[in-house]
DNA sequence: CATGATACCTGACTTTTGTCAGATACCAGG
DNA sequence: CCTGGTATCTGACAAAAGTCAGGTATCATG
């Protein structure tokens, strides 16, 4: 009776298909073939590597050199050899090409602000849309080792602060917790790893060290959008394997019993629980694992 | 601080794109390049006109007509004049042909139920799906006239009783209500109308008429993820025109105070108010709308 | 410094897609 | 039956995209 799940599935399907391709439409406007137009926002998004926009577009290298050879005779881009690999090549856009690869920008931001502005609850079409993003997108998660200071690993921050502020009966305040230092969480002390998604921070982990074989996880925090899908795994994976190229033996953590979630993980993937180790006012459960290789 | 609402529909973007790439690419399996396979699927989807084909995949007459001569060669459609107008034509799948589109269907499917199987609340992420396919969408809707039984219109009413179900603190039993029957809803007494969107339907309307100049608007429902999108006047614009081509001169509903968007709806799109009309225990408002042209 | 692997380029295609100016057959209305 | 309009087809191109077998540096390694 009801529509099932395969229907409504394809049914956003198809209204994405057709948004899609409307967009591509609207680039062809700039004169430029889809292709060529592709590559240029390729390199705009940084990915200056010709193998790198290569292998993003599924491109044969053939065609590929083609595209970056008419780029290259518009102007809009420069090929320099790459500084440690005299083969590769590495694109920079030119003036030009910068102008011309915001164009592009500007077209893909219009069309995004107008569907935002012509939509009742933006909010709650912008959540679904996150939702629905980190679910296709999953295979495309990466992870990134930034400073803990940087923009998007102070934004994870600011919502796993919140998060706690909501989930802890007596809410949250940083200030009474052990912050760390940022400069525990930067090598060669400690770490502060990203889960990057198609561009957008959706998870972070701390390894907060003091130079000492035993260090802590900390900021262990997964967006409400992409979770379910493992990703918290994945992450600490990620910083274990941190943790031992930095010569660490022993890493330990605390948390709270309202993340039941958490426990669950660490109880689940080969931690101890142990004693009480410092006098933070937050956390009541302590875990313990050997990483040592 | 937060990642802007462009950047999260742009992210929502790029997980999207990869994903209407990977099955186009996917379709490239059967043999066939694309465009003939869209063309294949639109005739299974039922848009036999060559016109309604060439409109909805937005193809140049002449690309169209090779295209379809390709499939027509190929034994999977025939080509047979349009009974009404020996100008146009309709396209029929062959058994091959129907073969061949069942088995691009079983490629969608299959990637559909991959995705949300593998996610782990796929509830959540269809209702994330319905409101962008909504959202999306929006310009692709249409109205149908169907006869109350069929299931889409099934599926909308019985979600339109669990719905008032929630809303009424007495909850809703449609036996105790004034329920119209089927016949009073089919032309020529009266009609049914459903919003369709990418061939889902997402809305509904009934006009329960007795054969007079006199006639009841019932059943209006949309569904949770269209809803703020303007759908409800479109709707009632719909029947009217309907109810004005049935020969009937003044429209009346009742509505209930706990449903306040009909309640405002109504007020203000030219319907006033009026005493009790019948004695079904449900609602506690009356409108009344002259529409004779 | 030979050797095989790698990163990219070139040339020579083919296929697919898009475009456009007629041509053909048919329809609707006087 | 003429006339203007409509639906589709045809032919002749052109542009874009994809393919593939070499080719040229360059690298990493023994």
């Amino acid at each position: 009776m009801t529509p099932d799940p395969i229907s409504r599935y394809r049914r956003f399907s198809r209204a994405v298909t057709s948004e899609v391709g409307a967009l591509d439409h609207s680039f062809l406007g700039r004169g430029r073939p889809l292709g060529a137009a592709r590559v240029l926002n390729a390199i705009g998004h940084g990915r200056t590597g010709v193998a790198a926009v290569r292998d993003y577009l599924g491109l044969d290298s053939g065609l590929m050199s083609r595209l970056l050879r008419g780029l290259e005779e518009e102007g809009l881009i420069t090929l320099a050899p790459h500084p440690d690999d005299a083969r590769a090549r590495i694109a920079t856009l030119t003036d030009k090409g910068r102008a011309e690869f915001t164009a592009y920008e500007a077209l893909s931001d219009d069309r995004a602000a107008q569907a935002l502005a012509r939509h009742p609850h933006p909010e709650a079409l912008l959540a679904a849309m996150d939702l629905v993003a980190s679910a296709l997108g999953r295979d495309r998660i990466t992870f990134e080792e930034v400073d803990p200071r940087a923009e998007a690993a102070r934004y994870c921050l600011s919502e796993y602060y919140a998060e706690l502020g909501r989930r802890f009966a007596t809410g949250f305040d940083v200030s009474l917790s052990r912050d760390p230092e940022a400069g525990d969480m930067i090598a060669p002390r400690g770490a502060f790893l990203l889960a990057m998604s198609d561009g957008l921070p959706i998870g972070c982990v701390g390894l907060k060290g003091q130079g000492g074989a035993v260090a802590e996880i900390k900021r262990l925090w997964i967006a409400p959008s992409a979770r379910g899908l493992g990703l918290s795994k994945r992450l600490m994976a990620q910083i274990e394997t941190r943790a031992r190229a930095l010569g660490i033996g022993t890493l330990r953590l605390d948390t709270n019993s309202a993340l039941p979630e958490a426990v669950a993980l660490y109880r689940g993937t080969g931690w101890t629980e142990i004693a009480r180790f410092n006098d933070d006012p937050y956390p009541d459960h302590f875990f313990e694992k050997r990483i040592a290789s």
